[in-house]
DNA sequence: GCGTGTACCTTTTTT
DNA sequence: AGGTACACGC
């Protein structure tokens, strides 16, 4: 038996005791979570409740494996028949079963993003918008903002008067593409992502005899990090539950970070409005930080406006500051960081070191000095494992064979042979759609490497082998171009072509494992306990590790440029500094490179530091500087210092902090009396900020931040 | 009209 | 590193 009142805290207990009617449950950063989903599934299993009758849903497969695998633990036998992944597989597994066009036997395939790219690309070109005219926006662009007209549910005009005014005057020529790109998909049977939300809403609703019998199975619905859920994914909940069902949601409206693809903080603020009767429980004891690192996140959010106020404590009284460096350059920093990692694995395991960053191409020069050192290294985030090009050729063979009709893997694989550009493709694809293998044969007559594509994929087809077995032959078959088309790298790609079959041999069906391939990147499946972790914020949502170390802490790079007009944009990037520094246990630092190295624009540029460290109380880190000379040198912040001389000479020293924040309270002065005090009501709390010239900002472990005059206090004087 | 090679430019985050 | 624009050659 578990003995859930011990293991848990109030909260924690209340929320994995209370099983029926709606919950929600606002975590913060570290206050045992995930701890609580899983003790609350092992609650259900350990009352009897079937685990076929549990449905969740998770942000991504990892975090619900990871879930189900502690549960086992936890109950001492392993826990199968949950149903459960991303929102996204969860509606896959719903239509492969019921959606009408499956039942009469066509084939439905999803489309990723790359897909949905050429696809857009080619609506384009057919309509002849935009010939020429430079100012029209570029593929990608048209399909975000399509995607986000969709997943916000609003009309394409609101989206760009909103997001991108100067496109505006090409809102006619969006929306036609938009069109004719949802007639291109319903023409191919393939769907996007935002399809598969909306086609399992509208099976759902046209379907009432199945909304009925999914309801009855599954009677215990929980969603996890319910604050990145988008419009359609909350109604989906909503159907599934039923008035009153017994469903939980989890999140944080502190962490929302996903709003740039329709994610809706509303939907976590208005849950209970969604579900009377909801039972509202904080989490709010932080059992994963030191109080250093704690007050600094804490003081990042101080700002920010939020709904649901949350006071995070700790009893872990130990811990070293923060530190923030500010090397000369971000190629100095690649090397200060790669010493710093170095210094860090006498203490830590490789997997429990991470470095967090903002855009995946910001890790590049890390990533090389790594190498220099052989240090091994797993990157999360960027690029895509499944979207290398060898894989994508590779995966096109393997669609064709499922789908002999799915344009954007026909396109793909035809695009292989010289000679073949879109043209041709589109008159070959028309003729293989006729089915008269002669013809085809005859019209492939001039490109005899292409014909040879075709005969494999109908013997594959003819033969039907698994996955592995399918995948191996063309591997095989490719193998030539492989070699022809990456003279440098060809190996390394091989080698991820091998761990590509090791992935499909857990796979019986083909479409199963074509599906899951463009739903969840296998990159992100297991971890390596001998790798350093590099990873954007975004894919490192959920982690935490021992040491977090952040890079490129500079204006235009974090926050991103392109979100530093609409104040929205720029609140989302504060809540993402928020969830990278909430990654880290023990060690926490920032980088502040002084200057960034361009192409183009005559080498070094000087950077300004970011508003987030800019902000940051200065008594609440240990300062660093990269000198001339090549060495780190601490920098006092307690006392006001003489800047080394040349600094000023090429425009990138680090930004003299006696400089103050226009509006903004002085972060030095007083810093030399910071310490803790007490108060009558509050009691013993950390001065985190002097507000001359006689208040203080204090942070008391379970109230929050506090501005109190100095007279209120009790200075304790220990420094 | 179609395909290819080259020079250049730009780089957010993800299902 | 990858896409795009343009010029050239079939």
């Amino acid at each position: 038996m578990i003995e859930f009142a011990k293991e848990l805290n109030a909260a924690q207990y209340e929320a994995v005791t209370t099983l029926d009617g709606p919950v929600l449950v606002i975590a913060g950063a570290g206050s045992g979570k995930t701890r609580t989903v899983v003790y609350r599934l092992a609650n259900l299993l350990e009352r009897g409740v079937p685990a076929s009758s549990i449905l969740l849903l998770t942000f991504t497969r990892k975090a619900a494996n990871e879930m189900l695998q502690r549960a086992s633990r936890l109950l001492g036998y392993g826990v199968q028949g949950i149903a459960g992944g991303t929102f996204h597989a969860f509606a896959y597994s719903l239509l492969r079963q019921y959606h009408p066009a499956r039942l009469e036997g066509r084939d439905l395939t999803i489309m990723d993003g790359a897909d949905s790219v050429a696809a857009i690309q080619h609506c384009k070109d057919a309509l002849g918008i935009a010939r020429g005219d430079k100012s029209f926006p570029k593929t990608q662009t048209v399909l975000s903002l399509l995607s986000k007209s969709r997943n916000k549910e609003l009309p394409l005009d609101e989206v760009l008067r909103r997001e991108a005014y100067h496109l505006l005057v090409h809102a006619d020529g969006v929306s036609r593409i938009g069109e004719a790109y949802a007639e291109y998909r319903a023409e191919h049977g393939l769907l996007d992502y935002d399809d598969l939300l909306f086609e399992v809403e509208r099976l759902l609703r046209e379907r009432p005899d199945l909304l009925a019998h999914l309801r009855d199975r599954y009677r215990y619905i929980m969603v996890d990090e319910y604050q990145d859920t988008n419009l359609v994914q909350a109604r989906l909940v909503q159907l599934l539950a039923g008035e009153g069902g017994n469903v939980m949601a989890v999140g944080d409206d502190a962490q929302s970070i996903y709003a740039f693809r329709g994610a809706n903080v509303q939907n976590i603020l208005s849950f209970p409005q969604f579900f009377p009767g909801t039972r509202i429980i904080k989490l709010e004891e932080n059992y994963r930080s030191t109080q250093p690192v704690l007050d600094l996140t804490n003081a990042i959010l101080a700002e920010a406006p939020q709904a649901y106020r949350k006071h995070l404590y700790t009893s872990r009284e130990d811990g070293v500051l923060p530190q923030v460096v500010r090397p000369l350059s971000d190629l100095t920093q690649a090397s200060i960081v790669v010493s710093r990692v170095s210094e860090l694995l006498r203490t830590y395991p490789p997997h429990e070191i991470a470095v967090l960053f903002r855009a995946g191409f910001h890790s590049y020069h890390v990533e090389v000095q790594l190498n220099k050192l052989g240090i091994r290294f797993r990157k999360y985030g960027g690029v895509r494992y499944s979207e290398a090009a060898h894989v994508k050729d590779v995966m096109a063979y393997a669609r064709l064979v499922l789908n002999p009709l799915d344009l954007p893997a026909f396109q793909r694989v035809a695009a292989l042979s010289r000679g073949v550009g879109p043209k041709t493709t589109l008159r070959l694809y028309e003729v293989a759609r006729q089915g008269d293998p002669a013809a085809t044969a005859h019209a492939c007559a001039r490109y005899p490497q292409l014909r040879a594509d075709l005969e494999l994929l109908d013997r594959l087809r003819k033969r039907t082998p698994a996955p592995a077995t399918l995948l191996e032959e063309v591997i095989e078959h490719y193998q030539p171009r492989l070699e022809a088309a990456y003279p440098d790298d060809w190996p390394r790609r091989q080698q991820g072509l091998e761990q590509l079959v090791q992935i499909a041999s857990a796979y019986r069906d083909l479409d199963l494992f074509i599906s899951d391939l463009s739903l969840e990147d296998p990159g992100t499946e297991e971890e390596d306990r001998d790798s350093v972790v590099l990873s954007t914020i975004h894919s490192a949502k959920g982690l935490e590790w021992s040491a977090v170390i952040i890079l490129d802490l500079v204006e235009d790079r974090f926050p991103s440029r392109h979100a530093v007009t609409r104040a929205d944009d720029f609140e989302e990037e504060r809540r993402l500094m928020y969830v990278a520094c909430t990654r880290a246990r023990e060690r926490l630092m920032l980088f502040v490179p002084s200057s960034l190295y361009q192409r183009g624009e005559g080498g070094n540029q000087p950077a300004a530091p970011s508003p987030f460290v800019r902000e940051l109380p200065a008594a609440l880190y240990e300062e660093w500087y990269e000198s001339y000379t090549g060495g780190l040198q601490r920098r006092d912040t307690s006392r006001p210092v003489a800047r080394p001389a040349v600094a000023s000479t090429f425009g990138c020293a680090p930004r003299p902090e006696s400089a103050p924040v226009p509006g903004g309270p002085s972060p030095v002065a007083g810093a030399a009396k910071l310490g803790f005090c007490t108060h009558k009501i509050f009691g013993r709390g950390k001065i985190v900020q002097h507000l001359p010239p006689d208040k203080y900002r204090v942070n008391f472990p379970g109230v929050g931040l506090k501005v109190i005059l100095g007279d209120y206090l009790t200075l304790e004087d220990d420094a």
